[in-house]
DNA sequence: TTAGGGTTAG
């Protein structure tokens, strides 16, 4: 190496440098490095400045810091370089800190300064500091070029400065640099950003030389504003223009297929990318990782995820959610702590990987991931506080929700979060009691508030009390209801055996129903085993839109069986079987000493297997083996639970010490056998057993159960 | 001779 040294001059270090530039080999970057200096040697501004610009466009700040306090001089250069990557890089701080060190060392900014320092300005929200600047660089006779007012709009884009982003606006297109695509291109992202994507198009309709970076900005402009398919038809618009695409505009548009499960554009796309050398860039990978998460290939996503060489914080942060939303939360879990030991989370990843603990009910987990939050400072980031929320109320931890919630800033989503925990348990005055409180705090309640209170009520049997609140919603807070709202009260009537009042309100409905509509009204039908009302649920489900019903076929059998028509059931499964309807299999979780267990129905390869069935199995001779046993009769309701949660509890009891509550979480129903089950268990062993459900939170105790029996009430008359 | 715009995850 140092003979290498001796025989290399400069000129060779800086074609070198530049080599690894051009051909994007950020692994070789360091090594150039060492080839060029010691710690002892200091760099001279020539190969400092080129070895800075490298280490910016590889984002390796760390590095590019270095190189900086190691060269014998700087120039003006040298800092733009520095601050510019600082700006793009989202280290705001070091930005500006390092502008008031070029000031400080006597160094006058230029024209190349105050874009990377204004933009800045913007995403710290100081807007007044960037004005400042703004004004001093002009006091100061420099002529704001193009950039410097792009990244005014941008700063009051950022800033929320909406007036006077229009007010710069007016001075740009007064002035020369009107003709210019970039002054345009920050209008569109500007607008964009504010919600007037109308103002966008015009914007965009206006350019009569677009280039990449207004197609690119156009496309995740709608997509921002919730319209994907917008942003596609701009794409194909794009490509008749024939317009190169690069690595942001792909990524765009892919994000753009995930939101509109567009699988076979996203894969054409994931070739493109393949054959133009595209997928080499990590921002394409994470959006395919989307892609593919959203359509429900997560082996894909999984397979893309592994072969990205330098994953990022939004890599992990996409293949957690993507595993969380694909049934796997236990190996989300698995990968954030993976993930924790090479990378700094952020806090959509804590978001991610929250929403994961909630559903599996990984309680323990949840607790350490709230430490973790607190410890890194990200426990009052964002969404997080509200996350946490989340976690508590699923896991059933109401008390501790309660803490969280007095300790946060609360939000209008922070309030209905503890309502849908109210909603979970059926306690429909508990709901009601907070509903009063947020309305005392002049919170304003919004659609989502009034389908947990809705929900609460109708599993509480409070019927009135729901249909005044229904009244309420339009009447006083000026909600027009939307699908949902009238689902809730379809449900609100059908669960209190009121099925012709539920059917002419369907009737009476001013939009046309859906599919969850007439599902409420046949899980009712079911429940009360009125065959003429539910045939005709029936009948209006099957005639919708096919895919949206195929989620129904369930229910549909099960109502079937329940009524006793055996032929139907049998032609419905071989219809699913047909069309590839898939039932999830039902799986149990149980959290023992921090650790995970999943359980799946029948699953018979448990190391502890035989432990956990003589467990069972004695339970099962003391409460009378012919029904609890014997007596899952599959082809009733019960083909819905699994009984999965009998192995959970079953291990749980082995593996915890006596007296100490056990916590189970559900993927599906829990049959009356089961419920009835385990009321018994937890009057034997003594101990508090709680099962969350997908439709409710089960709290038992001495042979009681917190949902009062709610919902299986009628199975036992009947 | 090197620099500044559009950026994927909730």
């Amino acid at each position: 190496m140092k003979e290498l040294k001796t025989m290399v001059d400069e000129e060779t270090f800086i074609l070198l440098i530049d080599l690894c530039e051009r051909m994007r080999a950020e692994r070789y970057a360091s090594q150039v490095y060492d080839l060029i200096t010691d710690s002892s040697t200091l760099l001279s501004l020539r190969t400092g400045n080129s070895l800075l610009s490298m280490f910016v466009r590889f984002r390796d700040l760390g590095n590019a810091w270095y190189v900086f306090g190691k060269m014998s001089e700087r120039d003006l250069f040298s800092w733009n370089v520095l601050i510019g990557g600082y700006c793009k890089g989202g280290c705001f701080d070091e930005c500006l800190g390092l502008y008031d060190r070029m000031l400080w060392a006597g160094v006058r900014p230029d024209v190349y300064t105050f874009p990377s320092v204004l933009r800045t300005c913007g995403r710290v929200k100081d807007l007044g500091r960037g004005l400042r600047l703004f004004r001093e660089m002009i006091e100061s006779f420099f002529v704001p070029d193009l950039m410097t007012m792009t990244s005014v709009i941008s700063a009051c884009e950022f800033t929320g400065d909406e007036r006077l982003g229009k007010t710069v606006h007016g001075y740009a297109a007064k002035h020369v640099f009107r003709k210019d695509v970039s002054i345009d291109n920050a209008l569109i992202q500007m607008y964009s950003r504010f919600g007037a994507w109308e103002e966008a198009e015009r914007v965009f309709s206006t350019i009569r030389t677009k280039d990449v970076v207004s197609w690119t900005a156009m496309i995740s402009g709608y997509e921002k504003n919730g319209l994907p398919e917008k942003a596609i038809e701009v794409y194909k618009n794009m490509k008749m223009e024939n317009v190169a695409l690069d690595e942001i505009t792909i990524a765009s548009v892919i994000s753009a297929c995930a939101s509109l499960g567009l699988l076979d554009m996203g894969v054409e796309l994931h070739k493109y990318a393949k054959r133009t050398g595209l997928l080499s860039y990590v921002i394409v990978t994470n959006a395919l990782i989307d892609l593919y998460s959203k359509c429900k290939l997560i082996d894909k996503a999984l397979e893309v995820f592994q072969r990205i060489p330098d994953k990022n914080v939004i890599s992990w942060s996409s293949i957690i959610l993507g595993l969380h939303i694909n049934n796997r939360s236990v190996q989300a879990i698995y990968f954030f702590r993976k993930m924790k030991v090479r990378l700094i989370p952020n806090s959509i990843t804590l978001i991610s990987v929250l929403s994961a603990c909630g559903k599996i009910g990984a309680l323990m987990t949840g607790k350490e991931i709230h430490a973790y939050a607190l410890r890194t400072g990200l426990g009052f980031d964002g969404f997080v506080p509200n996350a946490l929320l989340d976690m508590y109320v699923k896991c059933g931890k109401m008390k501790t929700a309660w803490k969280q919630f007095n300790s946060i800033e609360k939000d209008i989503a922070s309030w209905n979060t503890m309502l849908t925990g109210y909603a979970q348990r059926g306690n429909g005055p508990g709901a009601i009691d907070l509903f009063n409180k947020m309305v005392k705090s002049d919170v304003k309640p919004d659609p989502v508030t009034f389908i947990s209170l809705l929900c609460a009520c109708g599993r509480s049997g409070m019927v009135e009390n729901g249909l005044e609140y229904f009244r309420i919603m339009a009447e006083n807070y000026y909600i027009v209801p939307n699908l949902k709202h009238y689902a809730c009260v379809v449900d609100l009537l059908g669960r209190s055996g009121k099925l012709e009042e539920a059917h002419a309100f369907i009737i009476s409905m001013p939009i046309q129903p859906d599919q969850a509509i007439w599902g409420a009204l046949l899980n009712a039908c079911r429940i009360y085993r009125n065959v003429e009302l539910g045939e005709l649920a029936a009948r209006n489900l099957i005639n919708m839109n096919e895919s949206e019903s195929l989620r129904y076929y369930t229910l549909l059998c099960n109502f079937y069986a329940e009524i006793g028509k055996w032929d139907e059931v049998a032609r419905l499964k071989i219809l699913m079987t047909e069309k590839g309807v898939t039932v999830d299999p039902g799986c149990s979780w149980v959290e023992v000493k921090g650790k995970i267990h999943a359980f799946l129905t029948g699953d018979q390869t448990h190391p502890q297997e035989k432990e956990i069935n003589a467990v069972l199995d004695g339970f099962y001779s003391k409460i009378g083996f012919d029904v609890f046993k014997n007596n899952i009769d599959a082809s009733k309701a019960d083909i819905l639970c699994g009984h999965s949660e009998r192995l959970a509890i079953g291990f749980g009891l082995i593996n915890t010490a006596p007296g100490m509550p056990i916590r189970v979480t559900k993927n599906l129903y829990m049959c009356q056998n089961c419920h009835n089950m385990v009321k018994f268990i937890s009057k034997v062993v003594r101990r508090e057993i709680a099962v969350r459900d997908t439709e409710c939170f089960h709290l038992f105790k001495d042979g009681l159960c917190s949902c009062g029996d709610a919902g299986y009430k009628l199975r036992i008359l009947s």
